[in-house]
DNA sequence: CCATAAACGAGACGGTACGTCTTGTCTTTCT
DNA sequence: AGAAAGACAAGACGTACCGTCTCGTTTATGG
């Protein structure tokens, strides 16, 4: 949003100059964001509050950022970028046995667990609901946050009509919905638990349909 | 603590007597809140705002409801019992012609459309925004706003057991999740568009599966 | 003010019968207006908190007052004129004992002693500070609370005169001041102490001049 | 509690940093509050109201000064400074012609017109009436704004004094008493009429006293 | 000895102001 | 020029009282 290509253009209130912008401040808002939000909840977290904490003025939030909203979901975005660089299987890859139950459930198992995590549950949880009310927000979160994971989803998914595994006929970008939506639904708005047994479920449902064979 | 003649706990503040409660103030309010929420949405429709269009003081919406987000699920739930009683479709009730299938299309093509009214999106949209930050509001909805309509999906769902249409073995409440939550999750977090041919395919995709048989 | 002689006159909102009046909320209120005044203080004294610790509706108050000072005038002469009906020396009586000095200092003794009783000292504080910002009440708590002491000042001094210890030409009801303004000015302004020597300095003063004889 | 540089207690809430205080915002105030509390009367006068009339943000009053009746003292004594400063006659000058009456009810009959100018009359009475029943307060505005007075009283009585126009043995903070309390308590309560004549008397009885000689 | 009407307790109501909190802008000072 | 610091105008928060207005419930004659 509001690419800022290179010599920008006059908008009457002169726009700041990246390149000197201060690293540490940037990273101690981060910091204090994510920890605000965890501690004491999004709506208590304030920029004042934020500003305090990292140590930093005011002025520097509102001068890189445009909202409490924004700075959550760079300071989100920077942590994904973080957790995707440490050692460990790397959550950008989607696992392909063969058996695309089997790695379906696995990717699954793998977001019930972060779901259960409150340095994610806590942040992505404000986010999500602040999407929900502010579409543009909305739509940068899908872009920029969930889309990644979704593409990975229909590349396997793919893979897995070439191998005959899900019918030719069935569009990935709607397929996908069943394993995720469901799941994403009861974890946002608490209308059931969320665990291992369900998400198999759903993908034994989704794979072999409702309606008797 | 004064004496407390039967029912509730004693709370320090003496709970207010409402059986002298306005009813010309509490319709204003439900009104003031929803047509606000539409016009301005929800961040900056204040309490001083509903009570200052409501024509009322703030000390009684205060003394009422316990929060904005209260207020406006009542102000919906309120709405949503008034077109229960308006000529037409009652919206209670799920069609049961015997094929499921075109039950379910017909329940969800409705849905679709009203997620595209104003007077139903802006609200809801609200409400389980709150409810994804706000764990007790949310289940506050799913048990007063949501469940009444799931328990209509299950209802159905048994019937098409019993009928043969839906495999015996699976769980209703799951089962539902395929038909609902990729809709929901589409109109709430802007993940996709949603339409009368999106929903087909959904219940089509979800009876079938996804895999070849 | 208003005199309401007999069939009262149709104003709209007919007047309170008078002679169906509760004595006992009267009283009640009274005690507990004083009681409030002297424990928190005037502007902390609110109608609904002497309402509620009387143990009477608002409207009770509001029915037989106007103001809250009202209330506190009517509390705090109720309470002048039960005192003086003690026994003991009865404070509406001016002793004449023949030396005006002595009698002056007498009285101004007593009423020193009585600015440094609370009870007495804080509702009427509250009253005049009342009375000087409100001219109305003002005049009404000088004409009946403290016009009755001047007066017996007034007819003390005539006697004076007549007996030759105070100028004929003095004007009483000025000369009464330079016994009652310094002190009154001290107490209610905080400009410096009261005290027994204070007074009787005052009267020897204001009987001899301050210039050489 | 946060680090503390150098000079004042630490408070808790750090106090304001008054050297980058807005002189324009203070000007804006005193002006606002001593406007509203000569049109409207001091109870009606609200910090909203001078927030408001001052175009000022509410927590700009609340930053500098403690209470309502904290703003218009500092506005008087505000207004009071300026007047020295004007050209004319300088009030902070008490004459000394050598005629101790004179010189008195000369400077009686100025504070007459004053009492009667009701830019000076309604702030002054508000804060009066303020003082006599908040002690703090009370004490304050005796030290700030009657103590100078007074000063001059005692300086110029002390000259008689040595002029042997008033008895040596008097004290001078008793005497001025005679003059300035009658005619304050007549102002302030309304206890009778004030004029030239009046003050004129006062001084004469009070020279010569109320005795015969 | 009721009938009836007023005063009463209780407290909900539309309002106003309180004093606090946060927002986003602006200004000052330091680096 | 960026940043820390924080004062500023604006305005919502939730609370406390205001004075008015019903509600039943005493209470106290007067028919």
């Amino acid at each position: 949003m509001a690419a800022q290509k290179s010599t920008q253009p006059a908008t009457g209130k002169s726009a700041p100059d990246s390149t000197r912008r201060s690293e540490k401040s940037r990273r101690a808002i981060y910091d204090a964001a994510l920890a605000l939000v965890v501690e004491v909840g999004y709506p208590k977290t304030t920029i004042e509050g934020i500003a305090a904490r990292a140590g930093v003025g005011k002025q520097t939030i509102y001068r890189w950022w445009s909202s409490k909203a924004d700075v959550l979901m760079e300071a989100f975005l920077d942590l994904a970028e973080q957790s995707v660089q440490e050692p460990g299987p790397t959550p950008s890859a989607f696992p392909d046995t063969g058996d695309i139950a089997a790695d379906v459930k696995d990717v699954l198992r793998a977001t019930v667990d972060q779901m259960n995590d409150p340095r994610f549950d806590v942040p992505s949880r404000a986010l999500a609901a602040e999407g929900v009310v502010n579409e543009q927000l909305g739509r940068e979160l899908v872009a920029r946050l969930m889309q990644p994971s979704l593409d990975l989803y229909i590349h396997r998914l793919r893979a897995a009509q070439d191998a005959g595994q899900v019918r030719a006929d069935v569009d990935p970008r709607i397929a996908l919905e069943f394993f995720i939506s469901p799941l994403a639904q009861r974890w946002l708005q608490h209308t059931g638990p969320i665990s291992h047994e369900y998400t198999d479920t759903l993908v034994d449902y989704a794979l072999h349909g409702l309606a008797p064979r």
